[in-house]
DNA sequence: TCTGGGGTCCTTAATCTA
DNA sequence: TCTGTAGATTAAGGACCC
């Protein structure tokens, strides 16, 4: 797989350090020194969501539970999200971005990549513009950003992580291999626990022992699509398309309760309240969806999902509830008691204009009439039946997915 | 250890449709 | 009209990411 261009491209890849815990200790100087854990609270259900790095001194990490957290390092200051805020600051750090670059495309609330090809001409070599982007941020927000420069998002990224914290690195095109080659295979993205065991097994721990397997071998145990990326990631070759404004593609609601909850008004009065929350930001991003997605997770970590196609999209946080609630009662749930509860919508309703937009493209308005020539033709010789099968193939490899 | 919340993408199986 | 079939769509679960 090589990519469709070969233009020569510089991709940058910023990425904030700690950034819950930056921010908390920004806002407030007495947090200067001292490790910060911003996630649940000690005595509660809940995971660390950030730690400072004096916090990981202590072994700290996300995804930890805090209950661990707080074992290994007691004296550390337990602080809850708050999300309103860190987005309001991720704003103001992709505005600054975009001062650079038009072509910046946020990933999560604190990292995006940026195509940075061609800035050279305005600020330097690779080097300096990751510099400019680092001060940027900084003199705009008072946070440190990590960032890595590559020729694809791949060695971007993971340029900006080998840095961190407060890091720049730039890899070459010609230094990717040797970049890659001592990396163990858990860096490349889409290797989690399950993954890492598979690869454990076989004896495969660095990116350079990984290209000397067999594509085919790979291929048994991982299967057709993940040994293709693995492949292709141990030598370096990834996508260097960098898509401003990447739309969403669902918006959910759930929560954890403190304890496990049997009691169906409770249930039903909570998924209400979460059903209205989807709606709001919905109607916010003027999206409907047709599909409603119930998720339970009962005692034991036990989780469900159940999704529904509604007729007609909707943002209305009373159709989201009844519809919700309805896979609730379907019956084919166990009958235990409730840890969390959510609700989701997503495939939003084709908008009009991107409709319009797609069969306004010369190339698909033609392939379009061809198709209906085709159609024409055939139609003539075959008649009727075998054709709506064969339009309607055809319109659907069009559709935009 | 005891596991949040909000997402994306992939695989697999069941179901629908022509 | 019946039957088998391929391809598309839907549904559920899992892995992964930040």
């Amino acid at each position: 797989m090589t990519p469709p261009h070969t233009k020569k491209r510089w991709i940058g890849h910023a990425d904030l350090d700690a950034f819950y815990a930056s921010v908390e200790q920004r806002d407030c100087p007495e947090y200067r020194d001292q490790a910060v854990v911003v996630g649940a609270l000690p005595g509660h259900r809940g995971v660390v969501a950030a730690a400072n790095y004096q916090a990981r001194a202590f072994g700290i990490r996300s995804a930890m539970p805090i209950a661990e957290a707080y074992r290994r390092c007691p004296d550390a200051v337990y602080l809850r999200p708050e999300m309103a805020k860190y987005i309001r600051v991720s704003q103001e750090i992709f505005q600054t971005l975009g001062t650079l670059t038009p072509v910046v495309e946020p990933v999560s609330i604190d990292e995006a990549y940026l195509d940075l090809t061609g800035l050279e001409r305005l600020l330097g070599p690779p080097k300096d513009i990751g510099r400019e982007i680092k001060r940027r941020i900084f003199e705009g927000t008072g946070l440190r950003a990590s960032v890595g420069i590559g020729p694809n998002r791949l060695i971007a990224k993971l340029a900006s992580e080998h840095g961190k914290p407060d890091g720049l690195m730039v890899v070459h095109p010609d230094e990717v291999l040797d970049f890659l080659a001592p990396m163990p295979v858990a860096t490349l993205r889409g290797v989690g626990r399950q993954t890492q065991k598979i690869f454990s097994r076989l004896g495969i721990e660095t990116v350079s022992q990984l290209r000397a397997i067999p594509l085919q071998y790979l291929e048994e145990q991982l299967g057709k699509k993940a040994a293709a990326s693995f492949r292709d990631q141990a030598l370096g070759i990834a996508s260097a398309e960098v898509v401003p404004g990447r739309g969403r593609k669902s918006i959910s609601k759930e929560t954890t309760f403190e304890e496990d909850v049997r009691n169906q008004d409770i249930l039903h009065d909570v998924l209400r309240g979460l059903a209205a929350e989807v709606a709001a930001t919905a109607r916010g991003e003027n999206l409907s969806g047709s599909v409603v997605t119930l998720k339970i997770r009962f005692v034991g970590f036990e989780t469900h999902t159940r999704q529904r196609t509604i007729p007609v999209p909707t943002h209305d946080e009373r159709v989201i509830l009844r519809e919700a609630w309805a896979l609730f009662l379907r019956g084919d749930l166990p009958r235990k008691p409730v840890r969390l509860i959510g609700v989701g919508i997503s495939a939003w309703q084709q908008a009009e204009s991107q409709q319009v937009d797609l069969f306004d493209q010369p190339r698909e308005r033609a392939r379009d009439q061809r198709l209906l020539e085709t159609i024409d033709r055939a139609a003539d010789r075959f008649g009727k039946g075998i054709l709506q099968l064969g339009y309607k193939r055809k319109i659907n490899e069009n559709e935009p997915r």
